[in-house]
DNA sequence: TGTTTAATTTGAACACGTTCAATTTCTGGT
DNA sequence: ACCAGAAATTGAACGTGTTCAAATTAAACA
C-alpha cells in the first residue's frame, strides 16, 4: 500500500520519511528553483533513494502540491480566527488573500509549478476532480465571508459569489507568482484597487440601470459551472 | 546560422524542410496528442534526423508556436476583409474570435501545449517579450474593432480596450481549448452571452452612477500595463 | 574548376523524470 | 522467538526532450 494520499494518522516513520523529503524538495526548490531541481538531488538531500521520493510522491509536480496541501492546512486556523474576528465583507477578504500572500511569500515561485497546469483534466490543475477538496475547502472561507455580510446580490449571481471570489484570488496569485516589480508592490496595488473596485460594483449591483445584466449573468455562471 | 526565425524570404530547399517538418509534426499531434508525440517520431515521419528538427525549431513547444505564427499570418487576409466589410463593434468582435475559433477547430487541443506557459518570462508565453511582434499584430485587429466605432469610454480607459479585448478573447480561446461539451457548445453560449454583456456594460459606462469606477479602472490598469 | 566558407544534416550521448523488480525492514500473530 | 505478509527502500534501466561534435552538402568566390 502506498502511502501518497493516506496514512497521515499514523505518526509514525513513514510520515516522518515523507516530510523529509518534502522538506529537503522545498530546501532545493528555494535554492535552485523548481525546474532546475532534480529528483536525485532532492533525494540526496534527504538522504533515501529517488525510488523512495516515488513511494511517497507520484510525481514532481505532486510534491508542490503537497506543500500546497500542507500551507491550506496551517493556514486554517489563521484564516478560521480571522473570520470569526472580523466583521465586514472587505475586511474578510483582505485577510483571507493577506494571509496567502504571507504563507506562500518564502515560497511565492514555487507555486509557478502548479499554475502550469491550466488542463482540468490534469490531477494537479486547480480545477480538477482531484483537487476538488482542496478547492472547496478553501472556496468556504470565501463563503463565510460573504454569508453574513449585507451584500444583496441578484438571486441568479448570489449562489455563485463564493466561487467568484475564490477565482479572483486565484488571478491574482498568479498575477502575484509573476510580478517582477520590487516587493510585489504592483500586486499589492492591483489587490487594493481591484478589491476596492469589487466593492463598489457589488453596493451597486441592485441598481435598476444594472438590471439588464443580471438576467445575462446568471446564465453565463449556470453555464460554466454546470456538472463541475 | 540557424533559420529558427528568419529565412522567410529564401522560398529555399530550407523553406520547404522546415514546412515538412512543421507538417509531420502537427499530423503526429493530431494523431496521438501533443505529449505522447515524440520528436523521434516526428523527425522520422519528415524523413530527417531529430537533430535536423531542432535545427529548425528551438524545441517541441516552439513548433506549436511555429503553427500559431504560421496561423496568424494566414488569418491575416481574412480578418482585414471581414474588418472592412463590417461596421459595429459587435459584429467585428463576433467576427473576429469566430475566425480564430474557424481555424483553430481542427487543431484546438494543440493550443493547450501553448496555453501551459503562463510565465511571462518564458519565450513562448502569450505574455513574453519573444511573442511581442505577435501579439500585437493580434491587438491590431481589436484596435480596429475598437477604432471606429462609436463607444465613449472614459479617456484613461479608452486606450487600454483593444488590450483587454485581447485578453478576453485570450480567455474565451482558452475556455475552449478545454471545453468537453458536445461540439463545445458551452464556449459557443459563453462567447455569445458575455460579449452581449461588453457590449451592454459599454454602452452604459458613461453612466454618473458607473463614475467612480473610472478612476479606478485607469489606475489598476496604469499599473498593471507599466512598462509591459 | 578548385577552394574556402557557410548551411545543413546526422545520430550518438546526455540529463532528468519516472518505473519497477528485487531486496530489506517492519509488524502482527502464534 | 519465529514466520508470513505488508511496508518501505533501493538503484539500475527506460523514455523522451535536447545538445553537439563531426560529417556532408551547398554557395561564394578566385
Amino acid at each position: 500500500m502506498s502511502p501518497q494520499k493516506a496514512n497521515r494518522t499514523l505518526g509514525s516513520k513513514s510520515e516522518e520519511t515523507r516530510a523529509r523529503i518534502l522538506n529537503a524538495a522545498l530546501a532545493v526548490f528555494r535554492e535552485r528553483g523548481f525546474e532546475r531541481a532534480t529528483m536525485r538531488e532532492i533525494a540526496a538531500k534527504a538522504e533515501v533513494a529517488v525510488g523512495a521520493a516515488y513511494y511517497y510522491f507520484e510525481s514532481k509536480d505532486a510534491i508542490v502540491m503537497a506543500f500546497y496541501e500542507r500551507a491550506q492546512r496551517e493556514m486554517k486556523a489563521d484564516l478560521d480566527a480571522m473570520l470569526d474576528r472580523s466583521r465586514t465583507l472587505e475586511s474578510r477578504l483582505r485577510g483571507i488573500i493577506a494571509e496567502k500572500f504571507a504563507y506562500f511569500g518564502p515560497n511565492r515561485k514555487l507555486l509557478g509549478a502548479l499554475s502550469v497546469h491550466t488542463d482540468p483534466e490534469h490531477p494537479l490543475s486547480p480545477f480538477s476532480q482531484e483537487t476538488a477538496a482542496i478547492r472547496e475547502q478553501d472556496i468556504t472561507s470565501f463563503q463565510r465571508a460573504v454569508d453574513d455580510s449585507k451584500v444583496k446580490l441578484p438571486p441568479g449571481i448570489r449562489p455563485y459569489l463564493a466561487k467568484l471570489l475564490w477565482l479572483y484570488q486565484m488571478g491574482l496569485i498568479l498575477f502575484w507568482v509573476y510580478d517582477r516589480s520590487e516587493g510585489q508592490a504592483k500586486t499589492k496595488l492591483l489587490f487594493d484597487k481591484t478589491l476596492k473596485m469589487l466593492l463598489i460594483v457589488l453596493r451597486i449591483a441592485g441598481f435598476p440601470l444594472l438590471r439588464p445584466l443580471h438576467r445575462l449573468g446568471g446564465e453565463i455562471l449556470d453555464a460554466v459551472y454546470q456538472k463541475g
